[in-house]
DNA sequence: TTCTAATCGAGACGGTACGTCCCGTCTTGCC
DNA sequence: GGCAAGACGGGACGTACCGTCTCGATTAGAA
């Protein structure tokens, strides 16, 4: 079982034993953020992550299970980072807004490179696809639905729009261009895009 | 330098001596593809490929340069299969049959479980991510582009739709829904999605 | 554990120094008596012996220096336990029983077990070699020696008698018998055994 | 590494299976030797071994399944190399040399050194045991038997001597002298030693 | 038909990294 | 300050593959 820090930091207050020592978990996710830049997912070696933070192995496989584990808890680290959500009082500028943040997020060589990764692990392996589920997805996923909710509410919506649908087209063509078929964005995309959602969300 | 069986059929026509057999070069293939959806990208071992094939290591190095080269091969090779792209006369009928064609597909174990693998790795490999493109994005663009031709040319559509965006719309959503957070599609989901492309087009 | 002040007490006054526990020291060298015979020397670890004592493993090491110095504790505890020296009245049976009674020592666990190890990381280590020696050997020296030297003045044998060989004489090919190259013994062997050791006194 | 079509066919001839190269083969096992004597049995380390000979971890696992399965084939390699048994002619000046030869094989670093780390191991693990009975005990006592036969058929030993003890008595004292008690040696006490055994064998 | 040369299955080779275990030291909080 | 607990840097374990190399046998084109 992985601990986090946060175990740690509780630990520390109420068992009285010795404890993963924070700053050395801190360390180790920054080395492990360093190789996986140089090296990549694929040739992510825990050892050189180790060595480059001065630390034994064994320090990284008393706090994760694997590799997999240490990647899922630096994401989770980053999901509170989550897709700012704007609220512009206007439905259209809201949807820009939310796609240029999107677009923002996934430009980040986290996303870039490591998040693809995870979604390939995350097909065959639950705990793996629910960690990153919960990281990327969920709290992004609320966050979008008040952006529409906020629409209903304002009446710029019908009431009985379709949420769900509408979830997936504010996420779907931007993933698919910026990660599938890695075409580049610019303002006059933006635009399009928005266009053809809000007029998705009204029809 | 890699060498492909058409090479292999053109050194059995000029050169003197024994040649690279197609057969076992099929059988590789195929066991590599069956290694691949068990195991995946990241552990995917040319032993392992190698032996379930029933042939020697050297084999695979005698045709590839090492994995990325065999995975761009097996992809090549299924380039052809693209989505069949409807015609039904009518575009609210020829998108959600396209959806349709669309979900059979990415339930496929090949895209369900290898594609995701192969995205990642196009990540960091332009290689990869060239015969990635080409292989499942490329031809079924235009397909899918044929079908918004013509139903601008049948005048269901304005002649100044923004074909490119409408690409996303047919594409994004699905493959989010589907690959990324993995939820089910039934006949109403469709019937819903298609209400809201189709809606996004004629805006 | 149930420790009164005045065990502390009184190991202030033996020792001097800090107060370690005299139960749990006793604890630790129990534990590591029966690791040594389940594991022998080579496969010993430390950290087996404080979890089977319930203890940490800080309590070993501020007792001892290390895994030999432990060994060496308790060797010395063990070097009281000397073999029995019979005193028959008659040369023969003296031999005789000297045989029986060490051919019994040497079946003992501890020394069956045990002693090899030992006698294997004395080659290499003094201390221990010193310590082994001290505690296996010595004193059963003497008391062999008491065997012969009352046998000279008895006048069983001739007070030229070659002492020092006469010893290897009595333990040496029991030893061999029993650690070396492992066979059994009866009464006939030790019967035989005597009439050939007696013969050599004699001569 | 240089190695000549002829080793390769030597190596199968031999083995008959996998074909490990002979060279390689000794060349990890003088590279084990060498350890040995720097390190000593306890703290040998077969990543060291493989290091010293320029070889990888695995050309050792490839050939014995570990540490002691290695030593045991050192020592079988070594078990030809019997200790001598002298033909003087004579009785009493064939015990001695017996007697001297035995004390030079034993005080080998190999023998002083490793064979009590597997006499203690072979406590525990019949199969060393038996390697070791074998390598060590079975052709010399053979010979040592030869020795005493040779006597019997000069009419220097009565028919009805008792072979097996004479052998213990060969064995045993010097045995004990040098690798339990582990006193020096001399001239003086080859002579002393070689009086008793003689008289026991006469008596 | 015989020779020749490259491919075949097999697997040894020097390596790298894995994930585990233990070393001997150090730290924390209870007693 | 001893104590149980256990984290720490370090290092070896034995395993799995990497990509290369070599082996004898097969096999198909060229002589």
């Amino acid at each position: 079982m992985d601990r986090s820090p946060a175990d740690a930091a509780r630990a520390r207050r109420t068992s009285g034993g010795p404890v993963l020592q924070d700053e050395l978990t801190a360390a180790l996710k920054r080395a492990l953020y360093k190789e996986l830049a140089e090296a990549g997912y694929g040739k992510l070696s825990l050892e050189a992550v180790a060595r480059r933070a001065g630390a034994g192995k064994a320090a990284i496989y008393r706090r994760w299970s694997g590799k997999r584990a240490m990647l899922v808890a630096l994401l989770s680290d980053l999901a509170g980072e989550a897709i700012e959500v704007p609220d512009t009082g206007a439905l259209r500028s809201d949807v820009r807004q939310f796609l240029v943040n999107s677009c923002a997020a996934l430009e980040d060589p986290l996303m870039y490179e490591i998040v693809p990764d995870l979604l390939a692990e995350a097909a065959r392996d639950p705990e793996v696809g629910d960690a990153l589920s919960y990281a990327m997805h969920l709290l992004k996923r609320e966050k979008a639905a008040e952006l529409l909710q906020r629409a209903i509410d304002r009446g710029d919506l019908d009431p009985g729009t379709d949420v769900e649908i509408g979830l997936e087209l504010l996420a779907g063509p931007l993933y698919w261009r910026l990660v599938v078929i890695k075409k580049p964005t610019d303002d006059d995309y933006f635009d399009r895009l928005t266009n053809k959602i809000v007029g998705a969300l009204e029809a």
